[in-house]
DNA sequence: GTACCTGCAAAAGATTTGCATCTTT
DNA sequence: AAAGATGCAAATCTTTTGCAGGTAC
């Protein structure tokens, strides 16, 4: 059951080692949820309590750059990750510090038409992320 | 030519002191290129040599409670701000360090209507901008 | 064996805070 | 006069860096 997080390093070409498939198996249990390096510390530590912080980062360092994770910001908060799965949006709240994913697929289809018949010019889009701002009305 | 600075102010209920007249002007000044605390800080010291840093931080931050700026992120990078105007999206480089405003009218009368028709069950939005990720063609 | 990783501690930065003093209203 | 702003410095916090020792391949 690790074979898959071993497979994802393998297919990058990044060496296993016990840290990067505990941040990795930490990133997928906060999947969907976006986790902060604090939050992947404590997480990481409950089943490898020796981990040091600097290595979290940099671990998440080589993730980002491998495309495997993606950093997402807040408007008044530190920095977060999120997994890389299929391309989504995301929803903010300004009241409460949720930030939740967004998926919709048809949502993506009207954008890509859009850019495809309106392109920037000068530009060459590779992605586009929608930051959908406003209140959750189940509030909590 | 402050009058208008100085009514932005009054129309939040804000007092009208000296620093957050630079800060405004330099934000102006700025518009549509995202200057960070740093960038905003040289430029008011131009004008206003003896303004401290602190306080900078502290105009900013009104600022964004009374909606007159607002946070932009990027990916590696600190804190950057950005005069709300109208809505409008930004490109991001990953290549270069640019972050450049897009405005399209037309776009957002697409999202407007996708989001009509559309609705996130459980969620009111009262914003929407677009991360448009890629690459400047026109390169440097 | 070599290249690459990790741990630790120190450093570097960015942002926030506390408080006394000054300015707006 | 009261409420609110500023300046300054210290404190806090997040993130980065350097390097010696370990580990994966």
């Amino acid at each position: 059951m690790n074979n898959e997080l071993i497979s994802i390093l393998k297919g990058k070409h990044l060496k296993v080692t016990p840290q990067r498939i505990a941040v990795l198996k930490a990133l997928k249990g906060f999947s969907g949820s976006h986790p902060s390096v604090e939050e992947i510390t404590e997480f990481v530590r409950r089943q490898t309590p020796h981990i040091a912080k600097g290595t979290i980062y940099k671990v998440l360092e080589v993730f980002v750059d491998k495309a495997i994770i993606r950093k997402v910001h807040t408007d008044r908060d530190v920095l977060r990750y999120d997994i890389i799965t299929t391309q989504h949006h995301h929803l903010y709240s300004d009241r409460s510090a949720r930030i939740v994913d967004y998926h919709d697929e048809n949502l993506n289809r009207v954008l890509y038409e859009y850019f495809r018949d309106h392109a920037i010019p000068g530009f060459k889009i590779d992605d586009i992320q929608l930051n959908i701002k406003g209140d959750f009305t189940d509030n909590k």
